[in-house]
RNA sequence: GGCGCCGUACCCAAGUGGUUAAGGGGAGAGUCUGCAAAACUUUUAUUCAGCAGUUCGAAUCUGCUCGGCGCCUCCA
């Protein structure tokens, strides 16, 4: 590998090995990542695979691709047991709308509304790539029941009078990309629960389901109804960014059966390859246990950042940490290493931009030479699978090599780590904050709430210095840290801040 | 039952045929400091679950054993 090199190698659940990306187009990398389904907040594990796309974006925008991004939004159709082919079971959404968290809902409509806007602040917060287009499942019925059209038209859907289904038995590849290829895995758990007995075979996934009781449906060739759950990423996907994309990310858990049905659809609509890479996110565990709210391990990231006062970065840090191949334990030590670093970063950017005000001294580049080399070993290192463990390491490495020649670092030689900083940034998405529109209030919060008695304790202290009454000033500390609050001396004098 | 993953220091973790086996946390030492804290410098795995094999060469490939886990079942 050298710096020159563009290539981007990641792991594809389909060949089942890392392989090097040859985009469709030269320069140009299409990603279709799946959002969430907007029934709830977004949790710290939906934000890791989402990451995982994102990481992808930024990569191939680093190395100069021109990156085209969509990610969807659903907001229906994914109904509680969509594992089993008949889709039966009940709406997510509907199932929200009933629940103690719905009641303040006048409907699935302003439910899905509202979680789907809540899922964009968050995805901003942790400083995701915004995607050219987030389109959503109801915005799209038109094109998903020409699809369906399709489909039966060309002999790979039947209508019942439950649903229209898609036949498997017309698309032998059914399983390549999951692996449930035999007989026996698809049929294991469809049995107990058919409910249409004029299903062909008891894995052909719904495309329609007939339902004019349903809280969300459309009117088509079929009655009224809602469409299936795995139709509205293919059709939004062939539409956003053509018939075949380069990369389809999404959570492991996608797989099978949406990924597979997906392919199953899309490639028997066009004739060609839905996806050429697929894109699959190992799932988070929280302290070594699967996260579910049962189990009172379940962290949404709103949780996180508006009532824990974690810093987005330091969230985004801590999940992308771990490579997307590696199922990531997420621990509240992460979450505090992740903060500290954050911290860190800020205390040596705060300092460079002061010293770019100072005259520069000397023309030694070495510093500046070392954070180049280290910038492209962290972009290889992305290149690579998204190794972000390694692209973390080069990154701290840099901040250290700028923190050990601070006092060296001025005028245009500040400004230069500054811009190679940013760089880093534009790769990794964690070292600058985000420009606040005013919701942020970290900032102020640590200056408000430094009260006048803090303040004044600290005078007193730096009085009781001066005058070598050192006891009094040990007292005068122990009391600001019983108020929650450390004290910092500097060359330049004494400040606090919150532990 | 089927498919798949993992086991690297006290902890998290990168490394997938030849490297001094990254990085972070923790712990120890030093610089600075009245003392702390922070920061900086530095030390901390002759060894990669075990056994056998392939190879000039293995943490990395193969086989077996032991241990942990995921998916196929709500989920990103």
């Amino acid at each position: 590998m050298n710096s020159s090199d563009t290539s981007i190698k990641i792991y594809d659940s389909l060949q089942k090995k890392e392989v090097e990306i040859k985009t469709l187009q030269e320069g140009i990398l299409t990603v279709y990542s799946c959002g969430p389904t907007v029934y709830n907040y977004v949790h710290i594990g939906n934000m890791r695979s989402f990451l995982t796309a994102d990481l992808l974006v930024r990569t191939a925008t680093c190395l100069g691709y021109k990156a085209l991004f969509v990610s969807n939004i659903t907001d229906v159709g994914h109904l509680t047991t969509d594992d089993v082919a008949d889709s039966c079971g009940e709406d997510k959404l509907a199932k929200a709308l009933k629940s103690k968290e719905g009641e303040c809902f006048q409907n699935v409509w302003e439910l899905s509304e509202y979680y789907a806007e809540c899922y964009i602040q968050d995805s901003e917060a942790l400083n995701i790539t915004t995607p050219l287009v987030r389109p959503k499942a109801t915005q799209h019925i038109q094109e998903q029941i020409r699809a369906i059209e399709k489909l039966i038209e060309d002999g790979f859907a039947y209508v019942t009078d439950n649903a229209v289904y898609f036949d498997i038995s017309k698309f032998p590849e059914y399983g390549k990309l999951s692996g449930n290829v035999s007989q026996d895995s698809l049929l294991r758990h469809v049995r107990e629960v058919v409910k249409d007995s004029d299903k062909n075979h008891p894995a052909d996934f719904a495309l329609w389901k007939k339902d004019d009781n349903h809280l969300m449906q459309w009117y088509s060739p079929w009655g009224w109804g809602f469409p299936g759950w795995h139709l509205e990423c293919s059709v939004m996907a062939m539409k956003y960014l053509g018939e075949t994309i380069d990369v389809h990310a999404g959570g492991e858990d996608l797989l099978f059966p949406h990924h597979e049905c997906e392919v199953a659809q899309s490639e028997c609509l066009t004739g060609k390859t839905f996806a050429n890479y697929w894109l699959h996110t190992r799932f988070l565990q929280v302290d070594g246990e699967k996260m579910s709210k049962s189990k009172g391990n379940f962290f949404t990231v709103r949780d996180l950042i508006h009532n824990q006062g974690i810093d987005p970065r330091a969230l985004r840090y801590a999940l992308v940490s771990t490579p997307y191949t590696k199922p990531f334990n997420f621990t509240k030590q992460i979450l505090v290493d992740a903060s500290k670093k954050i911290k860190r970063f800020d205390e040596v950017i705060n300092k460079l931009n002061e010293n770019t005000r100072l005259k520069s001294e000397s023309e030694d580049n070495t510093v500046l030479n070392i954070l180049d080399k280290l910038y492209s070993d962290a972009l290889d290192a992305m290149r690579n699978n998204l190794n972000t463990s390694v692209a973390i390491a080069k990154t701290l490495g840099a901040f250290k090599q700028i923190g050990s020649n601070i006092e060296e670092i001025k005028g245009s030689n500040a400004t230069a780590c500054l811009t190679l900083l940013k760089k880093f940034d534009s790769l990794l998405g964690f070292i600058f904050p985000k420009m606040e529109t005013g919701t942020e209030k970290s900032d102020e919060d640590s200056s408000c709430q430094i009260s006048d008695e803090i303040n004044h304790l600290l005078t007193q202290r730096i009085n009781a210095k001066k005058e070598k009454d050192y006891a009094l000033a040990d007292s005068i500390r122990n009391k600001i840290q019983e108020m929650g609050y450390k004290i910092i001396d500097t060359p330049e004098g004494s400040t606090v801040e919150r532990f």
